[in-house]
DNA sequence: GCAGGAAATGTTATCGGTATCAAGATACCG
DNA sequence: CGGTATCTTGATACCGATAACATTTCCTGC
């Protein structure tokens, strides 16, 4: 008597087969009906997809994946380790990961989330497709993923050497308007405080040092690596040991521009009245710091929502190209 | 000549029946080989794998994840909308999310990205297990995952009510911590800053309020939603417009601390001579801060991996137990 | 009344692996 | 030398979905 054939899998629920049975229609019909496909009688689908829910009815993705010979994930590589590349450090890739999931799952994607150092595994290179993020200064490594060749976006700065699709904030605009800026304010000496190896970091030096150069202004760069509040002092300190003289400063991340700031203050001079300072970044500690911190923006999660149609553009065979998202200045008291 | 019989596949590289006829054996010959299972002759194997590294054969997952009835995949589901349930609004989340991954990549396993949203996907219900992060302020949303009926591990504050694996860091102790620095302080009149709705930020409060009960000491609690320094200002200076004596503020969240230390200063009272602060998270910044802020330090990291280990322990049958990871409280300047 | 066509459903094969059971080869035992 | 144990390999079926082609049913119009 309880022997109705169905349920008779250890693990899981009712297949399509199963459900055939109990419509007393084939698997295939079962298939159509759930997929909407217009194939179908209405009064057939509609009953369908009623037992569908009744008996707690779970698509097999891996057996549609194996089938449609497509695996419907975008594998996202981050370099996660917390280094002096701070790149995947802060809050920010956080919001640029929303955005990416976001997207993708809006578009019936699943994300795989990989560290560089996991990525060897089968299931990435199952992936239809490709995000790095944070690989800025390892060019190496976009390669060796390159090499996949699967469709493949990157986050960061865009790379004359290499082919693939980049999509970034403007990094060198971020760099023209904090120049534009100090001009407008009669600034003459002005400091760039950063890594400029990063290429991102490079490019706002880039487009700091042409749009001054519209003014024969050219800026002095300090070289730090790390992007730290400590950092940020440590610049403006050695700036005075050695008796430079400065006006302005730039730093490419909140945190240094906070230190420069501190340090600025600590020697008797004001801030902005004899030095002025832009921020990167603009985190939400920056308007309530003293004084509010003036600060470059970029939307990162618009951003992710980029990266994620750019791959499947090209999933879809669609072209792609790289794209730089537009920044903008906040002006606040410094 | 270029008809070699194999590469027949429009898209993806050869199969292991492809192996099979260039090796001249059987499809499951390969399978074993490739598995380095010891039923295969050692000889055998070794061509056999030669073979599929000089064609650049790859598993499809997919297939073997059908036959073997498991996804090989974790589901990690976040809440990233950022909302005054600041959560998943800082760097922290970040870390955990490292820590995941790391620890399930080294078994093999792959982490797979979604948002609550997101999480209706046919995808997460495939996954072998789940973990939860962000969900604290949504009980109805894990017991909505719950009903999946699959492995799983909630990252917040244990709960009496439902009967799930949970791990979080320590927060009854974290605020246990604070109670007794202001009781060896001599402290007498603190107050606590946050939101305790949030069941983890509670457990903060109860934690604290419970260690100074055994001095006969009962804090004012401050509610206050919003995790910024301006709300952290806001708070301090409704304690001074209500004639409020306090002596103590222990803020649940770094920002607030900061601000708290602000409006503090502002008011013309000292830190820490006249009123102590301590914050929670110890964020990179408030090392520098001035005064440098003291506050308890929470391994996020550590936690990650942890909640990996769970779920993969409740994949494979093993019993897991909730488990809360011990805080440390870095005393500063303040 | 029957050809022609649209609509609805079914049959069969297939995606790429792996478990099961069977079988051939080789070695070892008394 | 027959029998059994061990090692190695293979044939077959199957996981659960879908594509391609086939079939049935039911209309429509001449």
């Amino acid at each position: 008597m309880s022997k109705k054939g169905t349920r008779r899998h250890a693990s899981g629920g009712p297949t399509m087969a199963d459900l055939a049975q109990l419509a007393g229609v084939s698997k295939i019909t079962v298939s159509r009906a759930l997929g909407d496909s217009p194939l179908v009688n209405p009064q057939t689908r509609e009953q369908i997809q009623a037992l569908a829910r009744e008996h707690g009815y779970k698509l097999n993705i891996s057996a549609r994946n194996l089938r449609l010979r497509r695996s419907h994930t975008v594998a996202v590589i981050v370099e996660m380790r917390p280094s002096v590349d701070r790149t995947m450090f802060d809050p920010y890739p956080l919001l640029l990961l929303g955005g990416i999931s976001q997207e993708l799952t809006a578009a019936g994607y699943s994300v795989l989330l990989t560290t560089r150092q996991g990525a060897g595994a089968a299931a990435v290179r199952a992936a239809d497709g490709l995000i790095l993020l944070g690989q800025g200064a390892h060019q190496d490594a976009v390669r060796r993923f390159d090499k996949l060749g699967l469709p493949m976006v990157v986050w960061g700065a865009p790379s004359s050497a290499d082919a693939h699709v980049v999509v970034g904030s403007d990094n060198r605009l971020g760099g023209a308007l904090v120049a534009r800026h100090f001009i407008a304010l009669g600034r003459r000496r002005p400091v760039f405080v950063g890594n400029p190896s990063h290429p991102e970091i490079f490019e706002r030096l880039d487009g700091f040092v042409d749009a001054l150069a519209l003014r024969g202004i050219k800026p002095l760069l300090l070289r730090r690596d790390e992007f730290t509040v400590d950092s940020g002092m440590d610049a403006v300190h050695s700036l005075h040991e050695r008796k430079v003289g400065f006006d302005a400063i730039f730093a490419c991340n909140d945190l240094l521009a906070m230190g420069a700031i501190r340090a600025t203050l600590d020697l008797g001079r004001s801030v902005p009245a004899d030095v002025s300072v832009v921020g990167y970044d603009d985190m939400p500690l920056s308007a309530s710091f003293l004084p509010p911190l003036s600060s470059v923006r970029q939307d990162w999660q618009e951003g992710g929502m980029l990266l994620a149609r750019k791959v499947l553009a090209l999933i879809d065979g669609e072209p792609a190209e790289s794209e730089s998202l537009p920044v903008s200045l906040i002006v606040r008291a410094t």
